[in-house]
DNA sequence: AAGAAATTAAACCGAACGGTTGACAATCAT
DNA sequence: ATGATTGTCAACCGTTCGGTTTAATTTCTT
């Protein structure tokens, strides 16, 4: 359940770097669109956005369904649950970190209120090797 | 808070779009690391990998200070909860929908244990058009 | 001062990307 | 059957990517 095949995941943050690429996901997000729908709002080739289609689909992140001569497109949530999962391993880090900095910069303030301290913010060595640190 | 400069999420999932450099991170969360430590493990050359720190710097996904010959990469925590806030903007929708389909499958179940239902599934309609729909 | 160490810079290479255009295929409407 | 509509495919093009190798730069060590 935490096992990404890695090769998926790359597909996954490769398909959603791309602007156009996003926006037609948004749009999903509101419900099942055509291919020429989704390409309508781009300033692009039906070709062009055609491909875009077929990266989000290799990545996993949508799924057709051809419908005569028409082809059906949905969001397929799995994928993208995923690479939030991925995030989420940091986010302890992200958050812990942040808070440290917070503090960190409370008690600069402090100090500069206290009129003393340069504040040359030079190495706040925020996050320094912890506890369970190997190197 | 919500605003995100398009231009720089771009270059934060390309980033992450390679599992050399989600290595990298993944090696930085426990703590800082030079660009040799963080090559080491890479069977690439050193400039090879200095280019990827470099991706990564470019994405704000890591700091660098240089101390002395010797350059030491910190986690940058902001932009990869971007990332993730990015991603659960979608997280409503593919919970709930997630959910539909469960509860879809759970009646095509009850259906199927009756006796009648031909479960084609021709055309599932999971999500179609909303109340907050354009199109 | 000389040399080793840590890292970047520059030039190059093949592959992938993102776009175009033009031809093709399938389906719907008349 | 004719023709319009919807979409893909294939070839091409310039740019970016991920890697290499060789050279340069800076700093530490002796």
């Amino acid at each position: 359940m935490v096992e990404f095949s890695e090769h998926r995941i790359d597909s996954v943050f490769h398909a959603l770097s791309d602007a156009t690429r996003r926006l037609m996901l948004r749009e999903l997000a509101g419900g099942a669109r055509s291919v020429g729908q989704l390409a309508e709002p781009h300033d692009m080739s039906l070709a062009a956005a055609s491909k875009h289609i077929k990266v989000l689909e290799g990545a996993g992140l949508i799924r057709r369904e051809v419908n005569g001569r028409t082809h059906i497109c949905r969001l397929e949530p799995g994928p993208l649950s995923t690479a939030h999962e991925w995030l989420t391993f940091y986010e302890q880090f992200w958050t812990e970190r942040l808070d440290v900095l917070e503090r960190l910069l409370r008690a600069e303030d402090a100090k500069a209120t206290r009129g003393d301290g340069p504040s040359t913010s030079a190495t706040p060595s925020t996050h320094e090797t912890k506890p369970g640190e190997d190197r």
